[in-house]
DNA sequence: CTTTATTCGACGAATTTGTTCCAAATGTAC
DNA sequence: GTACATTTGGAACAAATTCGTCGAATAAAG
């Protein structure tokens, strides 16, 4: 099982799913991606319902990565925080199949998606209440509950998705209204 | 037949087949944009290939009346070419359902596609010709054979349309290099 | 050479898709 | 209202496409 040749195939799929979505796409097409023969894929891979999920959990430690650069790089929880909000809903707007995952109505009758969108919540709502308790610890938020926090963050950005796709906004007027929100966080947030 | 039914099919058709290409686009995709039942399209369109056509067709309107806009707006011939070249470079790179047509290899196999190529060629051969008969007209250009040019600027577009996809240039660089070729041209028709 | 890892062509079964047919709905003129 | 033409979409079906499997071929490793 080469590690290499199945990187080769995530990173060819990727390139396809983002292009034609999950359903669209067919075996043929990420073989072809991957220069190899169809069959080639079912050694690595169960179905193409697997190869989508390895796919996202690519781009999902990548996302992640980004994001742990990002924050290590800030000192205050309050910057944390800001960077977390920015590169995600940055990540978010040039799409990619994360985020497509999270969002297409078309893919969500399927289960497997569900699975993806319930497991990648739960990890955001850690990642912020992380940041949140750090910030408790630091004195500069208020001793509230960091999980609670978490969830109400994160729905919030969620609920920006929307216009963000309808694409009414800018991405520049995106960030900007979505900063307001965090700042409306802290001023209720901060000591 | 409802000339507007038939408008807003040929217009939500064009939005899925460019996003999707012509294969991968289904009939239901396309009613389901325009917000009808699949079998309502065949009251409109023999099958899927008529409906490309049409799309095709209604694009390459557009672009003629855009470009004819640009060119009554110039006077000299050098101006008409200059604007004809930029303008169709323009459409190129933004991409749209005719220069998916007049490029996709996935299509190439198409006898209706090539059909369309070889229509929209010969036209845009004519339309430089008549930019060039008008130059000599005027004195701009050498007597020299108008439909011999065009066809040697329109190849050299053509030519220009590969790199221009692999995306190695931006757009800006492209129209640039594209307008020193044009100038070569210039310098070599020029009295 | 033997064994193990990897690739691919060919195939069957299940699904999807293009297209047709016909009845229902809608509009239009009297 | 009736009579008529226009427009729509549900159901059905044949053809094409697609997923996933199997076994054989090829390459790599020991």
């Amino acid at each position: 099982m080469s590690a290499n040749s199945k990187q080769q195939i995530i990173e060819a799929a990727g390139i396809v799913f983002e292009r034609f979505g999950f359903k669209k796409t067919t075996m043929d097409d990420i073989a072809y991606a991957a220069g190899k023969g169809k069959s080639s894929l079912y050694y690595y891979f169960k179905n193409k319902e697997e190869v989508f999920e390895a796919v996202v959990a690519h781009e999902a430690k990548q996302l992640v990565a980004e994001i742990n650069k990002a924050i290590n790089a800030s000192h205050s929880a309050v910057d944390k925080l800001r960077s977390y909000v920015n590169i995600r809903m940055k990540r978010f707007v040039q799409r990619g199949n994360l985020a497509t995952a999270l969002n297409d109505n078309f893919l969500a009758t399927f289960a497997f998606i569900e699975k993806i969108r319930n497991n990648y919540r739960d990890f955001e709502v850690e990642m912020i209440a992380g940041i949140i308790s750090h910030g408790i610890d630091n004195k500069e938020f208020k001793p509230i509950d960091a999980n609670f926090a978490g969830e109400a963050i994160l729905t919030c950005m969620i609920g920006f998705e929307v216009p963000l796709l309808t694409k009414t906004h800018t991405t520049e007027e995106s960030v900007k209204k979505i900063n307001n929100v965090i700042d409306m966080f802290f001023y209720g947030i901060c000591t």
